[in-house]
DNA sequence: TTACTAATTCTCATAATGGGAGAAACCACT
DNA sequence: AGTGGTTTCTCCCATTATGAGAATTAGTAA
């Protein structure tokens, strides 16, 4: 309910906020206006989280996105379970089918692609590692709300009610559950061109050891191509890789 | 000069440095601990850690590193131009040799791999992208610092003494200079065994368009692999598809 | 459910510290 | 040495982070 909650901790954070694929490259006096700070602190700003690693200096007076990064979602990679035993499986997929596939999981509120296995002729062109995705449109996702408890699921719609409705969900608690229990029950799910136009994905959802859903695995490719592949082959196929997977998981 | 800057921005940042492979799960208690600050300010930063996505809550009162990482890392790759006209070179010096390929950088003081596309019969298990090296052992770091204007590699020693010569590294400035020299005018280094005991490695560098060093790309394998090698043959390969690549670099 | 424990947030007075303004120092080029 | 742009410093003031303890919430087992 607090709003104004704009310290000056958190407005150092908000530097941070600066940096997207939009626009990569901040100088001192640029952050300073967008923060609404004084130059110097700007530049105390620019300073420590230098020091931190999250920034470092660039070009011409510019600031871009630091080494500690790379080395902290090294971390997270070394540590993540779907990865480590996802791998090879993710390989053996892609070799079978020709297709992209791409592991995915919901990290908190935010849903995002974790790996990347491409086929040779790569679907989705570059989108890797890292990258945010809607959390009402397409397969994966869809498979991976379907798997949260209840509880879960509840609180998540509550807080993006209109991307919901926007995404042609039933805009209904009831109904919204119903529709998301039969993609648990399915085990999988097919979108064409929900995300993008041209883009078809098949999803299946990835299990800790205790049931939790830890993610997703999922083979996309174009819609055309997907016209042609007999889902009824492919799905058993992605849903055996990723029990497979799910077995190997703590 | 001012060693006991400990304010209370950078203490917050602070929290990031206790995430290591070495430990990846905090409570706020411990955090609270680690940094000498009471309980409710340990639960501040993490709040404010995890409000910026720094940081995310796990099972059973922990916090891991948070989504924005990976998310900020993703920002990262899509802007490195090495990867960006890099991959399709290694892959195929990976085709034609059989051997690992890795991509390496400068940034800032640290010297970081910044991606690997693997062989068959990958030599180094699993190191991947972000992968913090030694700066004064192995071969890429040496084609990279002898890659780098002189006052540029005066300051670097400056800062890292210890670690030259523990390195077995000439420990005087003339010296030490004339020693990268060599490697830059060989245009290539085979390192044996230097950075780990039963790994070899050989590195070029990559140039940006304006002649300055943007890192190197290194062809891995073993020790006893590399002795079968004709390093003459090699040598080329490598210092060819450095040149491609920096050919295609901004 | 209820009762328990652990985890997290709140309240508030206090002192620490981050903020701005302007000057000064430091660069990297000529 | 001189110049323009970049970065840091100094200083005082007001903001804001802090700790102690209490209060609340969440989680879990009965």
């Amino acid at each position: 309910m607090n709003d104004k909650a704009d310290s000056s901790l958190s407005r150092m954070l908000s530097v941070l906020d600066l940096f997207s694929d939009q626009r990569l490259q901040w100088s001192a006096e640029d952050i300073s206006e967008a923060l609404q700070v004084s130059l110097p602190t700007g530049y105390r700003y620019v300073k420590m989280l230098s020091d931190a690693g999250l920034l470092q200096r660039s070009a011409d007076a510019q600031f871009t996105l630091g080494p500690r990064i790379v080395v902290l979602d090294h971390y997270i990679r070394q540590a993540d379970p779907i990865l480590e035993s996802g791998i090879p499986f993710m390989k053996e997929l892609v070799a079978q089918t020709g297709l992209d596939c791409v592991v995915s999981a919901l990290h908190g509120q935010q849903l995002l692609d974790t790996h990347r296995e491409l086929g040779q002729t790569p679907a989705s062109l570059s989108y890797g590692r890292g990258r945010p995705r809607p959390l009402f449109k397409g397969a994966a996702p869809k498979v991976i709300l379907a798997g949260l408890k209840t509880s879960s699921l509840h609180k998540l719609v509550a807080l993006h009610a209109s991307e919901i409705t926007e995404a042609g969900l039933p805009a209904d608690w009831p109904n919204l559950r119903r529709y998301y229990s039969q993609i648990r029950k399915a085990g999988y799910y097919l979108s064409n061109g929900e995300l993008e136009p041209n883009l078809a994905a098949l999803a299946a959802p990835l299990h800790h050891a205790d049931g939790n859903i830890a993610g997703a695995i999922s083979l996309v490719t174009s819609v055309q191509r997907m016209a042609v592949i007999d889902v009824t082959k492919l799905a058993p196929l992605v849903m055996r890789a990723a029990k497979d997977i799910s077995a190997r998981m703590p």
